[in-house]
DNA sequence: AGCCAATATTAGGCATACCTAATATTACAT
DNA sequence: ATGTAATATTAGGTATGCCTAATATTGGCT
C-alpha cells in the first residue's frame, strides 16, 4: 500500500488537472492557456494565474513553462485519474443504484467527484463489483492507477463501409445524450458509416438495421467508435 | 407543489443556518455571536460580518440585530432543515447502503450534504424506503417539512429510579459513538439511572441487565432519553 | 448611578479565484 | 527579415470568508 497522502485540493485546482489531463491526450502533451479557458469556461488572466500559483506550490501538481503551456507532473496525474474514477464510478453508482437515467449522471458526478472520501469510493466500487466501463462506455481507472487510453476514433473519423462498434459516448451534453438514446447510438452497438453529407453529417447503418439513420455532426462529435472485438474474453 | 425555488447558499452559508437552527432550539429563540463562534469553531468578528451581510441579502434568511444576537426567518428555517434532512438521510444511506459504521457516517454527511441535488435526495429517500430515523435515533424530516422537536432530554437530567429509552445520540463525535456501541448504549434501548457520582459521572442499569455501567460526564452528554414507549404502533 | 467583565462590533488584512483592460510575446506569412 | 494576428501575460479590481487588534456596547453588581 504506496503513501497516497492526497494532497489537498480545492473544488478550482480539481477541474483545471482534469482539464489538462483531458485535453493533454494520451501523449500528455502540453495544454494551452486558451485551451484551458474554454474548456473551464473562464478567461485566459485566469488561467495565467492559476497555472502560475499552482507551479510554485511544492510538490508540484503541475510543469508550466511561461507561453509554452502546462502538464501535470506523476503528482499531479495522480489526482487527475483519482477525480476521473471518483467520475466514473459516480456516474456508475446513479445510473445502476439510484436509476439516474444516463443523461442525468454527469452533472451530479462533477459536483460529487470533488467532495467523497476514499472510504466512498472504496465503498461505492465494492457494492458495484469493481467495475470497469460507465454508463456512456468509459473505462473506469483502477485505483492508484493511470487510466486506461483506448484506441478510439471519433465516428467523423471512420473510414466509410468499415465495420465499427461504438465504444464510448460523450457525457457532457444530456441533449446529446437523449438524442443517442433515442437513435439506438449507445456504447457496444455495432454500425456502418454510409456516406458522409455535404453539411457535415452522416449516414449511419446501425447494427441489423437496413435503412441508414442520418446523424449531425454535432451529435457524430459525442461518439467514439473502434474496430469491433473480434471475440469476447 | 409549493414554488421551492432553492436560492443559492454557499457551504458557509449553510453551515451558519443549520448551526443558527440546532443553537436556537424548538423556541427558535435568538442566537448570540458567541454562540455561533464557539458552534462552528471560528472567530466572533467573522460571525458578526457574515451575519451583516446575510441579513442584508433579499429574500434574508436571517433577521440580525446588532448586539442582540439572529434568528431564522421562514426561508433560513426551510434550508436549514433542507440541510439537516439531507444529513440525516445521507448518514442512513451511508450505514445501511454502504456497510459504513455509525461513527463514520457524520463526517461523510456533513460534507456531502451541501452538494447533492433534489434528485439525489429523492432517489436516497425513495430506496431506503422514505425512511423516518436516521443511524443516531434522529428524526429525518420529511420533504419541505420543518423537522420534529421530540420530547427528550440529556441523560445527566433524568431522574433517578425512572425508567427512560434512549431516544437519539449526538452524531458529532466518532470516538464517543464507537464507546457508546461498545456500552450498548444506542436508540431504543430501556435503562434507569441508579446513581449519580462525586465526578459527574452516571451508574446506569440497562434493559435486562443486573449490574450497572458507569457512564462519564462526557458520554453521558451524548445520551438524549425519553419516557418508555408504552405500546409500538 | 457608575464600574467592570463579558460580549460584540469596527478597522484593517490576507488567501482564493474570478474579472476587464492594457501590454507583451509568439509564430506564421510574405 | 518583418509585420501582424493569435495567444498569453501583467496590472489592477471584485466578492467571499476567514483572521487579529482595537474599540464599543451591554447588563449585572455594588
Ligand atoms: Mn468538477
Ligand atoms: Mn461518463
Ligand atoms: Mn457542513
Ligand atoms: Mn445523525
Amino acid at each position: 500500500m504506496p503513501k497516497q497522502s492526497t494532497l489537498a485540493t480545492t473544488e478550482s485546482v480539481d477541474d483545471y488537472l482534469k482539464a489538462i489531463l483531458e485535453l493533454g491526450g494520451a501523449e500528455a502533451s502540453q495544454v494551452t492557456t486558451n485551451a484551458l479557458a474554454g474548456r473551464l469556461g473562464i478567461r485566459t488572466p485566469s488561467v495565467t494565474g492559476m497555472l502560475q500559483k499552482l507551479a510554485l506550490q511544492r510538490p508540484s501538481l503541475v510543469v508550466y513553462e511561461k507561453h509554452r503551456g502546462v502538464r501535470l507532473t506523476a503528482a499531479g496525474k495522480r489526482r487527475a485519474w483519482e477525480l476521473v474514477r471518483h467520475h466514473r464510478l459516480l456516474e456508475l453508482f446513479l445510473h445502476d443504484v439510484l436509476k439516474y437515467s444516463w443523461d442525468e449522471v454527469h452533472e451530479e458526478a462533477e459536483r460529487l467527484e470533488h467532495f467523497i472520501s476514499e472510504r466512498f469510493e472504496d465503498r461505492v466500487a465494492a457494492i458495484l463489483g469493481d467495475p470497469e466501463i460507465d454508463p456512456h462506455g468509459h473505462v473506469i481507472p483502477q485505483k492508484y492507477e493511470a487510466g486506461v487510453l483506448r484506441d478510439e476514433v471519433p465516428l467523423a473519423r471512420w473510414p466509410l463501409g468499415t465495420p465499427a462498434t461504438i465504444s464510448s459516448v460523450s457525457d457532457r451534453s444530456a441533449a446529446a445524450l437523449r438524442e443517442l438514446e433515442r437513435l439506438g447510438l449507445m456504447p457496444g452497438v455495432a454500425l456502418t458509416v454510409e456516406r458522409r453529407n455535404a453539411a457535415g453529417s452522416h449516414s449511419i447503418r446501425l447494427g441489423a438495421h437496413t435503412e441508414p439513420i442520418r446523424v449531425s455532426s454535432d451529435l457524430a462529435a459525442c461518439v467514439l467508435v473502434a474496430a469491433p472485438v473480434t471475440a469476447l474474453s
